[in-house]
DNA sequence: CTCCATATGTAGCGTCACAAAGTATTGCGT
DNA sequence: ACGCAATACTTTGTGACGCTACATATGGAG
């Protein structure tokens, strides 16, 4: 199937996926985990990251459960199996699309092949 | 200076502006190239390309002749310098965000690292 | 004469990420 | 005791963007 050029936009969830597959996660620390993992280079307002997290479990791809860490009341989220192959298909539209995009952005090596 | 999380989405210019790199170009030829060169992977509708290279125009990003050809009129299109200045930019924004996003989705050795 | 490829255009729509503001608790410094 | 930062979540409103669908026009092949 050609890919569909929608996915300009929508990178998000497979980024959130991704950081929970690693295990269980509430908001605020998947926020912290993506500007750790890229550097600071991903730095998500929770105006972002929070209502793509219910647009996540209510698509059934995530779940949430409440608990209290230190009188504190946080929602840890984990994948379900349909999050996990949501994960998996979002991995190789990713892999699809940036390939394609970096062939385009990529300079032409100058016609020097002869 | 960090990525802006809002380059999520507006890859399209950056992509119509490498294009248009390698010399002048109308758009439905913009279209095709775009095709070709990522082997169907990028197969835009009319509907999304001509409005953006308005935009892009409007922007101040390329200008615009019109030509006969054959009788068939077309709008070629060409970088202006603040074009260029900009796909450069494009290419940096596009290389962190890529990075970025694949560091993330890019499964954990499983510490195998030792 | 009809159909397809070439070539451009626009109106309307839905989605998304973001900014901004608010709520509440813990714990530190003073 | 007080204030403030950090932790943790929520919601409203907004603007931009890309897509669908449709409309228009010409040239060439059959």
């Amino acid at each position: 199937m050609p890919m569909r050029p929608e996915v300009l936009k929508g990178h998000l969830d497979a980024l959130l996926l991704a950081v929970l597959e690693t295990g269980s996660q509430h908001g605020y620390a998947i926020i912290e985990a993506l500007r750790a993992g890229t550097d600071g280079a991903l730095d998500l307002p929770t105006g972002t990251v929070y209502p793509a997290l219910h647009r996540l479990e209510r698509a059934g791809l995530i779940t949430s459960d409440w608990e209290t860490v230190t009188g504190r009341r946080r929602r840890a989220y984990r994948l379900t199996t349909a999050g996990k192959r949501a994960l998996h298909e979002h991995r190789t539209v990713w892999n699809e699309f940036s390939a394609a995009v970096t062939a385009v952005l990529t300079p032409r090596p100058t016609a020097a092949t002869t």
